[in-house]
RNA sequence: GCCGGGAUGGCGGAACUGGUAGACGCGCCGGAUUCAAAAUCCGGUUUCCGAGAGGAAGUGGGGGUUCGAUUCCCCCUCCCGGCACCA
């Protein structure tokens, strides 16, 4: 081969070689170790770009390295199919969503197959197939009957003058993204999955992760907020039901001064029925869109409603506020207010000059003054009558119990968590399987029934969802008493299709059951690999339907992913590849240019896999350029000949230096590939051997067999990045078998031995001298040596010597 | 606002368990090759002082622990992700 680096022909044919071998299609074989490698699947946007190809290519090393460790490797590929682009781009050119999502998936498909992904292909899933959603439809008749879902209100955008729910990302600054009218909060009957019912489960489970990352653990800790508090009541003057609230620092209830109920509070609307101004307060509470960041941002507004409730222990008036940042969806819709000891309390109370008392004073003793500064932290009671010089514990409990005693309150768990609201107002994703029926109410689809087939030919406005308009399939009789009834037109949130795609990959195909007994060989999945941006919601969903499906009977697996890794975005000029900034990178031109190899390289040398990676353009010519001279390097030692086999006995220095490189080199990115996911630091290495390599001037037959060993370690370990090129490079260098099929190198431990090592010498911490010290000698000697040193004796001379740290290995530390 | 993460040469990054700061690559500078250029190859490249040997400073900012801190602790700034209907 005395060509030059063709990567278009080299992948073609290293390609040609993978399908006709059918080298990535696995199947269920109990005698071997199985290794599931996932990647968060795409939506199918209809153009990859250059986040796809860098998860995709994160987990494409890592499954082709396990496959070389002799694992039985499944890494399957599929399309999270449902969502709202594909209605844009029905409203915005009339496509129907159905054939703009099918056509996008052969183009990406196309894509994906020309980077050389090792995916098994005949288990790829489409989530808006009704063979795919039809078993989440049925999940969910099932859930139905054991209570695991609800129906209940809950807060939508609603924008009033395209008449439609809007998602948080198509309200911008408190209006329609198309209308420009200003949203309004709203609350419409929806269906929720009782998550919370797991929660405990969920959050205790993440002690025993030890694949995950502290971060997504912390933030799914944080997520999941379990908090131990008090319930309890207090009686609205002329109110016949009392106000109950949460809280978790019952021992700052003697400092309530106020207490606030959500616009949509019952209390509120009373009040609001004869007093225009609370009227038009509320009216005014109702502009603002649904976002928790909206709510906890926003300026914070209150009327005082002009009622009171009386305290539970004081028996005093307590004044009934109506404020924007409580909603009636959460919780009880009324928050008890202690401005003394609460951030947000304390800022409303001196903005409406409500009362702020002291009731907990700093465990230290020390003096402050509560109309300064709010003071939140745990201390001493103050003020508080009976409870006086009780610490927080002795004053939760004594409180506690005097609400249980009186049977106005009890001690509760609360968990921060909401329950997960599945419906959607929209057209374009996996019907809801319930008929509605005057006589039954809501009645579940019957298993035989299903599925519910979402019609793929309509007419798509934007205004509203088609399935409102459409008979044919909201009329329906009800499977309970046969009455004419109407069938559900709202469909599920696309998160449900992506909490359970990673199970449906070991059994596409099955037609009578969600998941049979090859999700039980495959599952869970060994590695998952995805965006951090999905550390919290996809996550989290996915664990609790497992955990749905655990106790349905269809698994045995509570955890659907063993080790996870987040990876980060690509940034072009420091800011997210978009479309809205014009700083996109199209991958497929640049695979055109340089090929496919060159790029998954860059991909994986530019960061590691976690941070944030900067384009750059330059940085992907350097990588072509690494794979010229790798081609080169290789070329022309083949060029030579067979190499002799290798006498490890007849090594000069500069051999044994090289091939001890070899060694350590695989050591290295063993561990970096295998065991830290630092595949940059794996790459540099093997750009480091490769330079020591074409660095050795020895052209003798030893020489010859040191530098083809150093080569074949290169081109093995270098494969699950650059597959292709190491495909024709093994080939090049002489082996009949294809690279696909060989393990990865073994380490020679007596290559890695040493006669001579250097130490660094410091005094007083700063490095001032080298020294080389025979590899076994002892701590004495080597202070000798370190002393003896002529830069450390001019930093030394005429000072007493007070300390000598030898750390083994690595350096002497004088102190003087 | 709350939760999580990040900040190291001109640039991307390395330093894994508290032990040589800047591996590897890009860029730049110099040289070889060439009629010339591209490509390729060789050498140099944190900053400052110094001819050199060597010295001083230096990991977003301020403080602390330690013989020794990019790494641990406290405070602050800026940037990124998430906040339940983007996926």
């Amino acid at each position: 081969m005395s060509t030059s680096y063709k990567p278009e022909i080299v992948e073609q044919a290293a390609q040609d070689h993978w399908a006709d071998a059918r080298s990535f299609e696995v199947s269920e074989d109990p005698d071997k170790e199985k290794f599931y490698c996932l990647t968060m699947f795409p939506y199918p946007s209809g153009k990859l770009h250059m986040g796809h190809v860098r998860v995709f290519t994160i987990s494409d090393v890592i499954a082709r390295y396990q496959r070389m460790q002799g694992k039985h490797v499944l890494q399957p590929m599929g399309w999270d199919a449902f969502g709202m682009p594909a209605e844009n781009a029905a409203i915005q050119r009339g496509v129907p969503p159905a054939r703009w999502t099918y056509d996008n998936i052969d183009d990406m498909r196309g894509q994906f197959r020309r980077l050389g992904y090792a995916y098994d292909w005949t288990r790829e899933v489409t989530t808006c197939r009704p063979e795919y959603y039809r078993w989440e439809q049925w999940l969910f008749t099932r859930m139905f009957k054991k209570g695991l879902v609800y129906r209940k209100n809950s807060v939508v955008n609603w924008d009033p003058v395209d008449q439609t729910v809007l998602a948080n990302e198509q309200v911008i600054d408190g209006r329609g993204w198309r209308s420009d009218a200003l949203v309004q909060r709203r609350e419409i009957p929806q269906w929720f999955m009782k998550i919370t019912a797991y929660a405990d489960e969920l959050l205790d489970e993440l002690d025993r992760m030890p694949g995950w990352p502290e971060s997504v653990k912390t933030m799914q800790r944080n997520w999941i907020g379990r908090s131990e508090g008090v319930e309890l009541s207090f009686d609205v003057a002329g109110e016949d039901e009392p106000l109950s609230v949460y809280t978790t620092r019952p021992d700052t209830l003697m400092g309530v001064t106020y207490m606030a109920v959500a616009a949509e509070h019952p209390l509120a609307t009373k009040t609001a029925a004869h007093n225009p101004e609370i009227a038009a307060f509320i009216e005014e509470c109702k502009k603002t869109d649904a976002a928790e960041a909206t709510l906890e941002t926003m300026e914070k507004k209150g009327m005082p409603l002009g009622i009171s409730a009386i305290h539970p222990l004081t028996g005093d008036d307590v004044p009934l506020w109506v404020a924007n940042f409580v909603l009636m969806s959460y919780g009880t819709g009324a928050v008890m207010a202690v401005p003394g000891h609460d951030e947000r309390d304390w800022e409303f109370a001196k903005k409406h000059g409500v009362p702020i008392k002291q009731v907990i004073a700093p465990a230290d003793g020390t003096e402050i003054d509560i109309d300064e500064a709010v003071f939140v932290d745990k201390g001493v009671l103050v003020n508080s009558g009976e409870y006086d010089g009780l610490d927080y514990e002795g004053a939760f409990n004594a409180i506690a119990d005097h609400f249980e005693k009186t049977g106005r309150g009890r001690r509760a768990v609360n968990y921060r968590l909401r329950d997960w609201g599945v419906s959607r107002q929209r057209y374009w994703g996996a019907p809801i399987p319930i008929i509605y029926c005057d006589d039954c109410d809501a009645v579940p689809v019957p298993e035989d029934q299903l599925p519910v087939v979402l019609p793929e030919n309509v007419e798509f406005t934007g205004v509203g969802s088609p399935l409102r308009n459409m008979p044919d399939f909201y009329e329906v009789q009800c499977p309970a008493c046969g009455k004419d009834a109407r069938r559900e037109t709202d469909t599920f949130d696309t998160f449900v299709e992506s909490s359970w795609y990673f199970a449906r990959y070991a059994c596409p195909d099955n037609a009578t059951e969600m998941l049979d007994e090859r999700a039980k060989y495959w599952t869970p999945v060994d590695q998952y690999t995805g965006g951090v941006e999905h550390a919290i919601l996809h996550l989290l969903y996915s664990r609790f339907f497992q955990r749905v499906m655990r106790d349905e009977g269809l698994t045995d697996v509570s955890e659907p992913f063993t080790n996870l890794l987040t990876q980060g975005m690509v940034l072009k000029d420091g800011a997210k590849m978009s479309k809205a900034k014009g700083n996109t990178v199209d991958p497929q031109e640049l695979i055109e240019k340089y090929g496919a190899d060159t790029v998954r390289l860059f991909m994986m040398f530019a960061a590691p896999p976690e941070q944030a990676l900067e384009w750059s353009d330059e940085g992907v010519q350097g990588s072509f350029r690494f794979l010229k001279r790798f081609w080169n390097a290789v070329a022309e030692h083949a060029a030579g000949g067979p190499a002799p086999p290798l006498d490890a006995a007849a090594l000069d220095d500069a051999q044994k230096a090289l091939r001890r490189k070899t060694h350590r080199t695989i050591a290295k990115i063993s561990d970096d590939i295998g065991r830290r996911n630092s595949f940059n630091t794996a790459v540099a290495a093997a750009m480091e051997l490769l330079n020591a390599v074409n660095k050795l001037d020895s052209d003798s037959d030893t020489g010859r067999a040191v530098k083809r060993e150093a080569l074949e370690a290169v081109v093995l370990m270098l494969s699950p990045m650059v597959p292709h090129i190491c495909h024709a490079l093994w080939a090049e260098l002489g082996h009949e078998t294809p690279l696909i099929d060989q393990a990865w190198p073994d380490i020679d431990e007596s290559a890695l031995e040493l006669e001579m090592i250097e130490l660094v010498v410091q005094v007083n911490g700063k490095l001032r001298a080298r020294i080389s010290v025979p590899a076994d000698a002892d701590k004495s000697a080597i202070e000798q040596l370190a002393i003896a040193d002529e830069n450390v004796q001019r930093f030394t001379d005429g000072k007493e010597l007070r300390k000598i740290i030898v750390v083994p290995g690595r350096l002497v530390n004088i102190v003087v």
